[in-house]
DNA sequence: CCCTGATTCGC
DNA sequence: GCGAATCAGG
């Protein structure tokens, strides 16, 4: 997904209205992180939040003046995501189920689940569209957890 | 552990 | 330009 001129909208009125990154990403929907949001809103010159990290002059200051030791950031490469089995689940981890259990190929989204519930954001529209007619019912997927 | 925003740098 | 990876603080 690309920054429509529509998405960049949101993305300021939201920021400006105080929401958190990861709750704009939430908003702008699937496929936008808070990273995605972060480093948008840094790009367009919005105002700078609060933020808990020390840049370098703060933490030199704060030191004494000495210049800080300046660890490299080097960055790994991204390795084939894996498949999400059932035994590398783990609580805050996404649990909708593709396939079927017993397949050879069953696994689980994985993704950061919502806080305190069993599915991430976009699996949770899925899963929610509840409290709905029985018929939409029918394509919950089953609680395998 | 979870969260937060800032920064870097491979693509 | 984009954003995942990497930071570091709460």
């Amino acid at each position: 997904m690309s920054w429509t001129d529509e998405r960049i909208e949101t993305l300021k009125r939201l920021w400006d209205a105080g929401k958190s990154a990861s709750q704009i990403a939430t908003e702008l929907g699937e496929g936008v992180t808070r990273n995605a949001v972060i480093g948008k809103a840094h790009r367009l010159g919005l105002k700078s939040r609060p933020s808990p990290v020390k840049s370098d002059a703060q933490a030199a200051a704060k030191t004494g003046g000495t210049a800080a030791p300046a660890k490299k950031r080097t960055r790994k490469k991204k390795p084939a995501d894996d498949r999400v089995t059932l035994l590398d689940l783990t609580e805050r981890m996404c649990k909708w189920p593709y396939g079927h259990p017993g397949d050879a190929d069953f696994h689980f989204c994985g993704k950061p689940s919502q806080p305190g519930l069993p599915y991430c954001a976009q699996h949770c529209q899925e899963a929610y569209q509840a409290l709905q007619p029985r018929k939409d019912r029918r394509n919950r997927p089953p609680r395998i957890i």
